[in-house]
DNA sequence: GCTAGTTTGTGAACGAATTCACAAGCCCCT
DNA sequence: AGGGGCTTGTGAATTCGTTCACAAACTAGC
């Protein structure tokens, strides 16, 4: 298969969001211009994403709500559960572990791990937080495939290392810093900081 | 000038973040490679996004290191105060709240905002929770130039129609959901579930 | 002060992503 | 059953971003 750009990814995902809500309006078909003027693009660009992956729609007519959104969650892999382990059980990790979303579309999470005594033993929304010495062999037996990282941007890197001998292909990093993993490993990183420096850019430099 | 495109942003913000590590380290010069090692990414495409925005190195040497991240810094928009306020009091305006990093780079959080009864008049991390139906009259008088949206989806498009009302120009937004405002208002998203997605994505259609 | 060794800054080449534009296909109405 | 009106799917054109490659400019050593 032809390699999928980030943005086309990125995109799906939003129409996805959108699919869901028609489904729940009980809208049975929508167009790529309607897709398109909600996730804020272009119809072409609507119909290409889609075309990397087949064609979901009819002519004339359009897609099919329900049709479109089960290929999508195919192809975003939400048609399965995934397991995710959360290191850092600070106001990041909270966050992340209250979040209702996750669980809805199949990220289970299964636990959390820190080095502080103080938090370890106690429950973060539910999750049981784990002493992060543990960390090792019990990814070995619970083999989860996704793990974030929620710590401080000191000890990221280290961390993230911890994670790569462990397998875990996929991490996603809300440390603010640039994490460095080989190129089997898939890293995803949510920056607050990067943002508002973009922020500060534009209200700085405009004309 | 001409226009920068937002990849160029996020990595001078790597750049910077770099740079003041080698500030607190002592180093006086650096050279593109090193940073391009750092940044992941490659010496041509460091000197590329610096030319933008003029010659700060010097042919044979690199960079010095506090003439260049001084120049980031105001590239960024990090050379001035910037007035913040966060609508919605929940996890992770709490955890926006009590991040340190904010501050030391001049984001000031002035107020947060929320309309639930028992979080008004609480403090969140320090920073007061007032009722969000004095936003606008707030704005007016506090002037703040950046607005974070960190409430669920439901209410944010309504929430971002207030804030570009009262005029202010930067929005960051966490809920997920894609949101749509005036050209002259720059949005930028965080999306946690987003990147799940691109992660499990990853994950199955890998060869 | 000259030479060898670096490293920048930048046009030109390349590659990737987006937009254009239109034939092909489908629905609906008469 | 045929025609008009839509909307998809996709090559081609275009725009945007990255990488290449090298002259220009500097340092250091002799």
């Amino acid at each position: 298969m032809k390699r999928i750009a980030e943005s086309t990814v990125r995109r799906l995902s939003i129409y996805l969001r959108f699919l869901e809500e028609f489904e729940d309006r009980g809208l049975t078909t929508v167009s790529s211009e309607e897709l398109a003027r909600r996730g804020g693009t272009t119809s072409a660009q609507v119909r290409k994403d889609l075309s990397f992956f087949g064609s979901f729609g009819k002519r004339g007519l359009g897609y099919s709500v329900p049709e479109l959104s089960s290929a999508l969650r195919d192809i975003l892999g939400l048609g399965r559960e995934w397991r995710v382990v959360i290191i850092g059980a600070g106001k990041i990790g909270a966050a992340l572990a209250q979040y209702r979303g996750f669980r809805q579309r199949g990220y289970n999470i299964v636990a959390a791990y820190d080095s502080n005594r103080e938090k370890i033993g106690r429950s973060l929304e539910g999750i049981e937080i784990r002493d992060m010495a543990r960390f090792e062999s019990d990814i070995a037996t619970e083999r989860p495939e996704i793990a974030v990282i929620a710590i401080p941007a000191e000890g990221a890197q280290e961390v993230l290392d911890r994670i790569v001998r462990t397998g875990i292909k996929a991490v996603l990093n809300f440390a603010p810093v640039q994490l460095h993993a080989p190129a089997d490993v898939t890293v995803r990183a949510v920056n607050m900081a990067m943002e508002l420096e973009g922020l500060s850019f534009a209200l700085t430099n405009r004309e």
